[in-house]
DNA sequence: GCGCTCCTAGTCAAACTTGACTACTGGAGT
DNA sequence: ACTCCAGTAGTCAAGTTTGACTAGGAGCGC
């Protein structure tokens, strides 16, 4: 699962009707630019192939008021809803390391009760746990740890990248045991999108080595 | 950059000269099919379109040896040579957290003087710490922390996955300078290729959840 | 009142990725 | 002798991603 169709899905979701360039500004707002592959391109395309899917139902509207060419306003339909919600179960529960995947998720963990984000969560634990002991248990060959060399370094990369995944979803767990964040029938949900007129302090963070040599290529 | 391209010009000038069965072969020895996109198709992709561009020489070949369709023997050419490197160093010393690409580039750190690769590792470094620096530092809007609700779980997951990667960069920084692994220059080179007629190990590692609801779905 | 730049909104071709499919061989079983 | 299977080697269409491009209106300096 790429995280674009969840991004797209959600973003639709909490405006309740959007066009293209609305999500790709709460994108922007979130940071997903940043962190997943959510460039208008492929935006519009998520949006054009899941209308075409019938999990978004197209209105095509009049040109917009504010200049540019006449705009298309998505809505999610109920098998929208209903992908939308197994995606999002998905993305928390799975214990893959890919961490846009797992960023969109966070992102509406909100749209879901308390009780099931962390059971989604402890799921996770579950699934990063049993593959660190799996690889531990197995990852040195019978011919002995030289037969690898340099690969073995490969695997430790894995290992600390799953270790810090499960300390972070230790962590949010126990957040949210605590009563953090207002979640889905706790009363008026938290809205991440930018208010009008207020700048995106995401837009404007500065990114060392952005330009420097050795920096990174985000989307390459 | 995806690491496909650094992964399939490392395969082939590792056997000098190669075809995309031997290419997929050595990739999955190396688990690549687990934590990258190397998959058949990407792979004789990657061939043909490395081939078109002039970094790779295709050499027509008779029909196998053993069965199946007449091959296609791939040869690095000096600009291929070049662009190998040029991969290789950005994989190692770039902050971006895109582990495919940073596990391709340990897969072929050996190709390298030990070092530059130290001097790459640490260029990393650098950037993961300016990255968490700038991020810790600015990443509370003005308007108080609430205003952005759970979305700053996100920001916590990224800077999780930073200082694991910048624990792993530091530890394999001491290992090469403490003279582990055989680089560049030092004699007989270690090459990770599967020997004749043994067994993959990495081929038949049991992934736990693999089918199980919640599990990752590589490849997705 | 003219050119300039920024913002809005989106399109497009080229490249890449995916998963399923083809086709051919040698050997095991019966 | 015949069928079936595993291994070899690769192709292909459909879907996705990328980065560059289009095009109209608003505000602004001069």
């Amino acid at each position: 699962m790429s995280a674009m169709r969840l991004l797209v899905l959600g973003a639709v979701r909490q405006h309740g009707r959007a066009h293209g360039y609305m999500v790709r500004n709460d994108l922007e707002f979130w940071g997903a630019h940043e962190w997943s592959n959510a460039k208008p391109g492929s935006i519009y395309h998520a949006l054009k192939q899941m209308a075409k899917q019938g999990l978004l139902f197209a209105h095509d509207v009049a040109p917009s008021t504010a200049g540019g060419p006449p705009r298309t306003e998505y809505e999610l339909t109920d098998k929208g809803e209903e992908v939308f919600f197994a995606l999002l179960r998905e993305a928390l529960s799975s214990w893959n390391p890919k961490l846009d995947v797992l960023s969109a998720g966070v992102g509406f963990i909100v749209d879901l009760p308390r009780e099931e984000a962390i059971a989604l969560l402890r799921q996770r634990l579950k699934g990063l746990e049993d593959w660190h002991d799996a690889v531990t248990g197995s990852y040195v060959p019978a011919e002995g740890a030289e037969s690898i060399g340099h690969i073995a370094e490969i695997m430790e990369l894995w290992l600390s990248a799953v270790d810090s995944g499960t300390a972070w979803t230790r962590a949010l767990i126990e957040r949210l045991e605590g009563g953090a964040y207002v979640m889905a029938g706790e009363g008026e949900p938290f809205r991440a999108v930018l208010p009008e007129g207020v700048e995106n302090p995401y837009g404007t963070v500065p990114h060392p080595g952005d330009a420097a040599a050795g920096g990174p290529r985000r989307g390459e």
